[in-house]
DNA sequence: ATAATAATTGGAATCATTCTTGATCTCGCG
DNA sequence: CGCGAGATCAAGAATGATTCCAATTATTAT
């Protein structure tokens, strides 16, 4: 565990590698973005943030870290309806609640001991790979 | 005009009017075509369906047709990552589960007297206007 | 019937994402 | 150390689903 570049400081960790993936300077950043960035921002949101960091990187190139992190199960992808992909680092299984008057996402947990199969007809032999939650509403009005 | 499904006729009866909705000539067609392929069709295979019965029928009418019929909760629009939507005229409250082998979308219902805030914390307060929930995985091959 | 309103159409525009191509970097190996 | 193969990156072009727009047509209310 070495802080790549002794130049910044290394408010996070990150190892050189996670799960079989090269840690590169820009993967590292992307990465580091969205862990100290948890409100699920857009491959665009990473871009802009990440620019400070790395002035010459490109969105393409923010689009194939996120995808090299997704694809090696270190960060998740979210969406809602059909808008921009967003992503987070919360690796444990849970949904997401999109606020429609704020528009902020908050994660939502499982009770404890319960999951999916307890509510859901699930076809007999079908493997999950993959769960999405998503909850649209508001907060009552007092 | 050859019905899919032997069990349901080619022709489905449609009212004028649905949920407050005038329902013209191509809103009808649109929505029979759900009710006949109950496929999850995206709005481009809705399109190549529909011309057999309007074959001036316009891609944007429906798409104007299909968001109408969402809007007035007559169908529902089905979201799988970023993919093309998919629509269907099964209102009651079920998940989707997407087969990645064959690309079957088959609809998951939810266990009697169940429902998911049965399994999830949600944030005190939140009033939820809308549940999406997607799976994707495959059947155990024997 | 006539005016006002809503719906339809075809094509252009949008916009997130992916692709392409050439440059640059990294790693293994002599 | 130095070289070559294979990754990775950058910049911009391309893609593709969806939406927008302006003009036409249909429907409804007066």
């Amino acid at each position: 565990m070495v802080s790549i570049n002794p130049d910044i400081p290394a408010e996070i960790e990150i190892p050189e590698e996670i799960s079989g993936l090269r840690m590169t300077r820009q993967r590292q950043e992307v990465y580091r973005t969205l862990m100290q960035q948890r409100n699920h921002p857009t491959a665009n949101d990473v871009f802009m943030r990440v620019k400070d960091r790395l002035p010459h990187i490109s969105l393409a190139t923010v689009y194939n870290c996120l995808e090299a992190l997704v694809q090696h199960d270190i960060i998740r992808q979210v969406n809602f309806e059909r808008e921009s992909s967003r992503y987070c680092p919360n690796l444990s299984e849970h949904g997401h609640f999109y606020d429609e008057v704020t528009g902020v996402i908050h994660d939502i947990d499982f009770k404890p001991g319960t999951s999916l199969a307890d509510v859901l007809n699930l076809p007999p032999g079908a493997v999950i790979d993959d769960v999405e939650i998503t909850l649209r509403g508001k907060f009552a009005s007092l």
